[in-house]
DNA sequence: TCGACTCATCGAGGTTTCTCGATGTATTTG
DNA sequence: CAAATACATCGAGAAACCTCGATGAGTCGA
């Protein structure tokens, strides 16, 4: 019955990741799953300052109250983070959260190029 | 009526990303989105070999037909490559396709730091 | 060929996501 | 204070996701 032994198994060596890890980064990247979520990120780094509503707004072709979802979704994930300024929100990216969702990446990336 | 131009708004210079290519993104993040993928992916990449679907199962909470579900999820996103090896599925991970990915935060990352 | 094994797919459930219009909450301006 | 602006939140509907047990398709050993 234990046909692993047998023929196709690797018992995978090395700590497994830590299921709390492995739920950050799920939550991190989850947050970057969605393509106006992408565009918003690109356009909040293009700017290389914080952007208002209204400006981010004008960039997707979706309803105001859509934006503001989608822009929760993304401060909920620790990617950005929001600033009041008077009558305006002003939003950025935290470039630690992404270095480090880059970091797992590149680990992983790595981890591949060590054995082949 | 136009109040950004009075006070909110840097135009956002430079190109957007095309939309195509932040679909890809968002398709290549969802997949990451889920703390089991992340436990797969993993997994995969610490064996450092083609492992078949009892070893993955073996390592996560889920039914036989969940494992497969995510195990298609992935391949359906370009992360994964599934290769027959007579009873046994053996899968793989695209290192290309993570590097892109990485490749991407990368430039995000990057932005930040070239105006900060 | 027959039974055991590996894995995918189907059908169905509950949950989450994505989207919108409508409404509510601050803040500024008149 | 009143009106307007910027933005968040609510409620609801449609779609996608996640999970499971059951069933199907392919492969191997007896």
């Amino acid at each position: 019955m234990d046909s692993c032994t047998l023929g196709c198994c690797s018992p995978a060596d090395g700590e497994p990741l830590p299921s709390t890890v492995a739920q950050d980064l799920a939550v991190g990247f989850k947050a970057l799953g969605d393509p106006h979520r992408v565009a918003v990120v690109d356009l909040l780094l293009r700017a290389g300052e914080p952007v208002c509503v209204v400006d981010i707004e004008r960039h997707l072709p979706l309803a105001q109250s859509t934006v503001s979802y989608h822009l929760k979704f993304l401060v909920d994930a620790g990617i950005l983070d929001r600033e009041r300024r008077g009558r305006w929100m002003y939003y950025t990216v935290k470039a630690e959260r992404l270095a480090r969702l880059q970091d797992a990446l590149r680990l992983f990336v790595d981890a591949v190029g060590v054995r082949s």
